[in-house]
DNA sequence: AACCAAGTGGGAAATTGTGGGAAATCCATA
DNA sequence: TATGGATTTCCCACAATTTCCCACTTGGTT
């Protein structure tokens, strides 16, 4: 499982360093798509494959409308790079997507259980800041959704 | 079951003993996360699977999708951390948790009964002070309720 | 008093993160 | 097709941090 927060540096040639922790689940080729919220989501093969089966299932149940769906679909898989992990366990972002989330000088690598995202330091402080504050109120609401379902 | 109080300190290492009693049920990795009221949470591997698996309500693949969820996964994971616990007993505080919970110097190691709790020493006592203050005035108002009867 | 267990501290070795140079590849142009 | 330049890939090196191990101290027990 894939949990913690990292600060690394992204270096003059866009590499990355992976936390050590998280190299073993990583593999040698993981696939890097614009993530929701301004991030980037770093998946691993083994991921990537469920999520893009389910992404591209025309009959999955997902609440897409079909036109909705192609430009979801144009947006995660349009813009998704696989890239090697080098020998020492670094990745190289895309400049379009490091432009993409606002990366530059440092990043926050954070494990999400089964995925990995890569944020803007700054904007990760503050997104981090902000679900604190609401964290109490979101527990209640999925609580109370657990409940009904 | 984990009870008691212990103060430890947190070397320059970012190391605290957990205390003798509590590790045979502690097993050789713990889960440490933010908790509630500006303290640490420290699982077990075991305890955290289950409120892992609670929370995070896995069956549909892509809970990505749903901004609810996105936030409750970065919550729970991306501000987790797994630790081992060393040849003798210690935890090493990541940075970021160290930071979040105000610990420098000595720290309260609480059992609470399935999990450990760990506060900067002060936090604690004030915490302590107004538990049992209420407790008092609960007993107060429990005792006149009594008497008017 | 001697012993044991628990908590604390610190040195040495191993690992990790970072930077940068050299080799290989690609691309445009002559 | 050959050439020069730029970019990418591969590899090595350094510094800082982390990990591992051992030793000291304290307090309680026999």
């Amino acid at each position: 499982m894939l949990i913690g927060e990292y600060i690394h540096t992204v270096d003059g040639k866009n590499r990355v360093s992976l936390p050590s922790k998280f190299r073993k689940e990583m593999g040698k080729s993981v696939i890097v798509t614009p993530g929701l919220d301004k991030c980037l989501f770093v998946f691993t093969a083994k991921e990537w494959a469920k999520v893009s089966k389910r992404l591209s299932n025309t009959e999955s149940d997902l609440s897409f409308l079909q036109a909705d769906k192609r430009s979801f679909n144009r947006f995660m898989f349009g813009r998704a790079a696989e890239v090697e992990v080098d020998s020492i366990g670094r990745i190289l972002i895309p400049d379009f997507l490091k432009e993409r989330a606002g990366i530059a000088g440092k990043a926050a690598v954070i494990g999400v259980e089964d995925r990995v995202e890569i944020w803007n330091v700054d904007m990760w402080a503050e997104y981090k800041d902000r679900i604190e504050k609401e964290a109490d109120q979101l527990a209640e609401k999925l609580a109370s959704e657990n409940r009904q379902q």
